[in-house]
DNA sequence: CATGTAAATGTAAGCGCTTACATTTTGGGA
DNA sequence: TCCCAAAATGTAAGCGCTTACATTTACATG
């Protein structure tokens, strides 16, 4: 059942244990033929080493653990291909994980993968997140993307969240809308809480109310209910920022069924600008935070301080959300 | 730098390894008394059990290597969703990597993996995989997706691609066109092969020639090329089968940019059924393959081998794909 | 109270590998 | 030819855990 071990290719070229280890890992005090013998009896073993051992021997996984809310979608797949990008330009591996939106799904993934990696790159966007670090192993490099344990340590890297919310608000005022609505996320989540925030501010600012709130839950089938909700209010919106973009593609499907047309019956900005966004019809107006450069920053952070022997993170950064201006918002315009 | 580790629970407790180790992990041989102290100690010191030392002593790892062209985008995504749900409801961990559309990483790859995981599921689209099960130590669980390594072994799934591109050219026909063109894949992809040569032999059936040609790589990118090529293409085709979703999406961009009307001008089919083909403009008619299924039907054929104690898959299963009409090639209907 | 048995705990081997250190081999210079 | 440093190879400890087996403890029975 089990492969060939370095015991048997060892037997098999008639040399030690050590001299076949220093054989197949190519370090240069062996001697050729030795070397040649040893690489032989591998490859007609079908010698493949074992990489578990290898880890447990030399305390290096060379695999980052990467913990996120969900492993698939548009939104964190661009994340994870910006991880994977980063990870391959330095040889690493990643061990992937859905949290699933639940905080102690996120615990016992970090937990089970101690021991398995080098350091952990987690999003876990749960209002109390500090449960995830409290139960931790100290001195495993950690890395958080926009989860509220943000400032505390060193390696929080986050999304201002409240800052967009401001200019999802002020775009909307800008091109002339009166009765803004919003279709937040849930009020477990941390950047949905922020996202809001931000909105109502810029909006109050302005001396605008937000009459109009639905809340959903960054899928599209929530969006979806929140469009149905939105075209049938009594006092229907004239624009609406929605928290995702993910929401947002299915809100403007919603509102095409219904009939209302976007944007000049009612404007629509999302957050994100996820891949997605440019083919939707129309094209989806949204706050772009550079979803892949999220990615393969956290990972040289990580992996960074991995290198570092003390282990330290170093600083980690805030994105400001840039506006995009498609068509969703363009009132008027054709 | 590193974590505590039993040993120091143990001795934190005032108790052997032995018994530390069966009270974290709640054996029932332990008294009461002996298993409070341990867990005391072992919350206090932060234990958290190293995974790659148990792997390697109980010869289990809990955790499925999944090896895929790519980790993100549309189409991949999907399937890692499929493979996500399956692990979870298992309690298994995935360990992915991306090949890249190469051979040689997908080797490399696969090696990585060995001791680390305890089966691998695998798309490899070459048209030369068995360099890929060739270099593999025997006796590690593998299933095989979309592989040219079809049927030499169990555990392997695959599409019925040669037939999906009968139906694509089927239905083109059947809506009237007489001058159907193919955006293909690369030719050193399997997979593209196939869906060509189904593709070429219905139009052939009945009495049609496909004159024009462009081959992708399978990127929405390439797919725009194709759009510009066939927009422009002297004798115009009525209707083109594209060999995937991602570039059939490229295409209606680039038909769209150049005033060709789809699908009254050029009809378009893809294949996939990737979730995004129902929001393009217009809806795109594709041929679904169940991209959530073969993940979960993928995952559970490697999980139910590797409880057997032999560790032999069961039989593959091969996927014919379903055409979904959408407005992409609904001619004249509005 | 001696005894046998089951339950609780301890001892130590081993999972497959790396690597410090010990030992042997090699080869150039005197 | 002999000697010695450097190079090549071997020995063995250990990475953190599980588990077979040995030992001790607890307890009911005659």
């Amino acid at each position: 059942m089990r492969g060939a071990t370095l015991k048997d290719v060892a037997k098999a070229a008639d040399v030690s244990i050590a001299s076949a280890s220093r054989a197949i890992n190519g370090l240069d005090n062996v001697k050729e033929d030795l070397r040649r013998r040893v690489l032989e009896a591998a490859s007609k073993l079908r010698y493949v080493p074992h990489g578990g051992a290898r880890s447990l021997a030399t305390n290096r996984t060379n695999t980052i653990g990467v913990i996120l809310p969900d492993i698939y979608g548009e939104f964190f797949s661009e994340i994870i291909r910006g991880i994977d990008f980063a990870a391959r330009a330095r040889g690493l591996h990643i061990l992937v994980s859905g949290s699933h939106g639940d905080l102690q799904e996120a615990v016992s993934a970090v937990r089970a993968m101690v021991g398995r990696v080098d350091g952990i790159l987690v999003m876990s966007p749960f209002v109390d997140s500090q449960d995830l670090v409290a139960v931790l192993p100290l001195n495993l490099p950690l890395v958080t993307i926009s989860s509220s344990i943000g400032d505390e340590f060193n390696g929080a890297i986050s999304i201002d969240n409240y800052g967009g919310g401001q200019i999802a608000a002020g775009h909307l005022i800008e091109i002339g809308c009166k009765n803004i609505g919003h279709v937040c996320g849930p009020t477990s989540n941390f950047e949905a809480c922020e996202r809001k925030r931000g909105f109502f501010d810029r909006a109050s600012d302005a001396g605008l109310e937000v009459p109009n709130i639905f809340e959903g839950d960054f899928s599209e089938e929530s969006g979806y209910q929140a469009g149905i909700y939105f075209a049938k209010a009594k006092n229907r919106p004239d624009g609406i920022f929605v928290a995702n973009d993910m929401m947002a593609v299915g809100c403007l499907m919603a509102l095409a069924d219904q009939g209302v047309n976007v944007p000049n019956d009612i404007a629509i900005i999302g957050f994100d600008d996820i891949p997605i966004a440019r083919f939707t019809a129309p094209t989806l107006t949204t706050l772009n935070v550079g979803v892949y450069e999220i990615g393969t920053r956290s990972l040289d952070l990580l992996a960074n301080g991995i290198e570092n022997d003390d282990g330290t993170i170093g600083p980690g950064f805030k994105i400001e959300p840039e506006l995009v201006a498609r068509k969703s918002t363009a009132k008027g315009a054709n």
